[in-house]
DNA sequence: CTTCATCCTTCGGAAAATCCGAAGGATGAA
DNA sequence: TTCATCCTTCGGATTTTCCGAAGGATGAAG
């Protein structure tokens, strides 16, 4: 079969040593090995990936195509060869997960830790994936489980309910709002801002209503640490926002005071899904079971 | 090599046809041959990969694992196939280019079928990822162009301005909203409303904003294709809000009054960004020209 | 213009991997 | 007990792959 992963690898070989000569020798293979290979793998596409000349060779926009993906499969290779690797030492199980950002501000990193340390034999493959991306993935078996926003399509699949990524209000020590009934989003956007880096999917969410309310937050700082934003607050920089999840573990380590915000878009429901819960792998149970104990 | 595509191949056959002995068959190998394969790539793993019984064989934990990655690394390689392939009758170049959602409705789609109108001999493989995976993607020379808010890191890339995603109000003929000085958002969202599918990102922006002012939206239905909305709309059915380039071409089309929303969170910047321009390719480089032109 | 160094290709035989048919268990149903 | 089905093992044949030696091609150096 043409295209072997021999060849993948040293296509890349040569393009990085910029030369044939210098690329077999990287791959470990002899010249005229190499430069069959090439030859062979030029015939099998139809069109030339080298451009040969005195001072070696480069690709061209084909053998460029052609890096691009072998890059991907080699990459791919080498997860599988780990991943094996692993259960050959006693591994008895892989749980492919794929969770959207908000999940992770609810419980998800911490029942995470809780399972891998209860099952040291089973590993998780977590990945942040946008909602809708999830449910196809989970109907085409691609994954073992999924946590999503409850607005997507979840026909065919069955679900329950995970958490709601609820945001609450971090203010210092004793601060007024914290004790006035009725205080809401309003009343903190009007006061200076511990921000989180931009991108974040929280933060676009508050920017996004604070403009919507003609507040436009006042940033004092942008911190990327959820940690950070407890010590900024602590120290009297500015107010902030941040998933309870979060918030509580701030105030449990800092000075500082929390309340949920009472606005509707603070809070979203979550719902975990899988395809076929009588199908599932006995250790993708154990993990599900986990889920929001 | 252990675990070349044959492997996979033949592994993957095996799972299906239920047994060692039909998985041959469908791989176009001789029993012992399959079974050597087997047992060569429990070996390299270390762990069993399949259960044998009286009545065939099914996939281990470890076997459901090599058949996941068998499976991406068999379609990767699939690709590469389909794409080597057309260089051979004749292609001259692949641009790599990923977008954020929000750069569809600023006449990508426009942009992409002009530019595939007139270079007939370039493909362009188009991937819809989040902003904050484009910049990375751009860095480690997975792509060629990215288009993204500039709300994300874009430090170390060359950008330009690609356009605004600014949202139009899309009301029935004559509505009187049309010649309202000063109509907003806040005055649509009052009104009858037809919404996209959930999980679109627009759909969501305006549900977040709508909520925000207090003004949950009337949904009378909820379509999934952009044309629809303009038929709808037309039939009096209700209004709604849509970007730019999709609001005026439904304007063409049917019977509808527009108008630009005043607010500021409906207006965002779109830049398209590369590496190091010098070092594009050519047909990378033609794409980019064609793009905002 | 000649020489030389570098890079690639071609050629032929050796080494290795792969394949297949035949024969030999193992296991559960009849 | 017999039988059918599925898997494994064995030995030889075939194919693939590899390498060293020899042979261009090309541009730089003398």
């Amino acid at each position: 079969m043409r295209f072997d992963l021999v060849d993948l690898k040293l296509f890349l070989a040569i393009l990085e040593a910029g030369s044939i000569t210098a690329g077999a020798a990287r791959a470990n293979l002899a010249l005229p090995s190499a430069s069959a290979r090439v030859r062979g793998m030029e015939e099998t596409a139809g069109t030339p990936l080298l451009v040969r000349s005195r001072a070696g060779a480069v690709a061209t926009p084909a053998g460029e195509a052609l890096a691009h993906h072998a890059r991907l499969i080699l990459q791919q290779s080498e997860r599988m060869r780990g991943e094996l690797s692993r259960y050959g030492r006693g591994l008895k199980g892989h749980v492919r997960l794929w969770s959207n950002t908000a999940a992770f501000s609810v419980g998800l990193i911490g029942d995470l830790a809780r399972f891998l340390a209860r099952h040291p034999d089973v590993d998780v493959d977590l990945q942040e994936r946008p909602s809708r991306e999830i449910a196809p993935a989970l109907r085409g078996g691609l994954i073992h489980i999924g946590l999503l926003s409850d607005v997507g399509d979840t026909l065919g699949l069955e679900t329950r309910t995970y958490g709601e990524d609820v945001l609450m209000a971090v203010l210092p020590k004793g601060h007024r709002l914290a004790n006035t009934p009725g205080a809401g989003f309003a009343d903190v956007a009007a006061l200076p801002f511990v921000g989180l880096t931009p991108g974040n999917a929280i933060h676009q969410l508050i920017e996004t209503h604070a403009v919507a309310l003609g507040l436009p937050l006042k940033y004092r700082v942008r911190v990327n640490r959820i940690e950070a934003v407890g010590e900024m607050v602590q120290a009297g920089v500015g107010v902030s926002v941040l998933p309870t999840a979060d918030a509580l573990r701030v105030a449990e380590r800092t000075q500082v005071e929390v309340f949920t915000l009472p606005e509707a878009w603070a809070r979203r429901r979550l719902v975990v899904a899988v395809r076929d819960l009588q199908a599932l792998p006995e250790f993708a149970r154990q993990f599900l079971d986990g889920l929001g104990g």
